[in-house]
DNA sequence: GGCGACCTAGCCCGAATGGGGTATCCGGGG
DNA sequence: CCCCGGATACCCCATTCGGGCTAGGTCGCC
């Protein structure tokens, strides 16, 4: 089989320079590019069509999580794997929701991640080990179509009320003078609902929302 | 019972002086403004919360509607009155959509004009005499409910698609991508669909489009 | 042939939105 | 006591969106 092509994203140069290293003399694999800048990431992808991208998710241009949206956006359909610090249950959920081939930690083993970055490449779902309980902690309270109705409850009750408004199709400027506060205000609670929810534009929170209703789950 | 306020709104200075002289010599109202610009439409409005709001409906710097839609989106509910010189049932009935407190036509008779326009400011709803037919056909081929229904059904094949794409909370670019076809093309039926739905936001015709679709009306 | 409806595509501009930051205030809980 | 989550507000900036305009191409119909 011929050699998987990775590009690499994290915001640290010596993460990028030693992964990279490791997965080509180590993992036999091609490493076309390892970068931080989200705008380099979406061209390098469109140009070179790897078979995956390694994404960080703390990084300072940009939450992981956030490029990978912008990625489908473009129209990028890359398979995407997660190496990150976060042994958060929160990244774990939404980073699977998202649609990533693979969540591994950075404090694994090089051998484990050279693996799983292989048999993500080609297109297996790999998951770091140590997070399988939380993985199955998941599924039970989560189960099978409550992709967003568990993450709804995690909005406090402003941003639900938000919400409320969101799904009357309502702007920030007319939603900010019912509720008699800020423009920005708004701006901020709706923000916080996109980020929460893992969406990336009011709209989609609007059509959840109204779903949301009309499936009597509000 | 005190003077009316009035407000006007016209892109001809001719008609604004005219009917400002009319209102307030023969027909005993009080006009605090006769405007053309937009903005200074809704400061106006907003200052002095007039008896009624006169609109025309073809004006360069904004159409009336949206500029009715634009003054309820700022939380102005100052009554208005359609003074035009349009007598397509169209207009007609996307005015009474909008909710105007009345449909005038510029060629009737001044004493008619000086009249609907004070029964419009005492709050009643006033109609041209001769777009009673017109009224009637409308009511025939709308009913009562179908306010969109109907109109859902005047949108063209492609902008059906387009709402589809919109109920599922795509951004243009998204869907021109999916389609394959321009950025700019995306929009230009974006407006339309908004334009024959009577609503000014793509929020909005998403929660229509998921409501219309959970109604079961798909 | 022309006419109108529709789809296509570009242009310009102002407003709205998304995303990043900082800062204040309040109310609990450690 | 201080820290933290939540709400409020404001800053900046890039992108998206809404709305106005022109203009080509296709199709069917008069």
């Amino acid at each position: 089989m011929a050699a998987p092509r990775i590009v690499l994203v994290d915001d640290h140069a010596l993460c990028r320079r030693g992964l990279s290293d490791l997965l080509q003399q180590r993992g036999g694999m091609e490493v076309l590019a390892a970068l931080s800048d989200p705008d380099q990431v979406i061209a390098v992808l469109r140009e070179h069509k790897p078979d995956l991208v390694v994404l960080d998710l703390r990084m300072p241009a940009i939450e992981g999580l956030a490029l990978l949206r912008r990625m489908r956006a473009e129209g990028i359909d890359t398979p995407a794997l997660i190496l990150t610090m976060s042994d958060s249950e929160v990244d774990l959920s939404a980073a699977l929701r998202a649609g990533v081939r693979g969540y591994l930690l950075k404090d694994m083993e090089p051998e484990d991640v050279i693996n799983a970055i292989g048999h993500a490449a080609r297109g297996e779902l790999t998951v770091a080990p140590s997070m399988t309980l939380k993985l199955a902690q998941l599924l039970q309270s989560g189960g099978k179509g409550n992709d967003r109705r568990g993450l709804l409850a995690s909005l406090t009750e402003r941003e639900c009320e938000i919400l409320e408004h969101l799904s009357r199709g309502e702007s920030n400027k007319t939603i900010a003078r019912q509720l008699d506060i800020s423009h920005d205000t708004v701006k901020l609670h709706v923000r916080h609902i996109l980020s929460k929810l893992n969406l990336s534009s009011r709209v989609e929170a609007a059509v959840l929302a109204v779903e949301a209703r009309a499936a009597g789950s509000f």
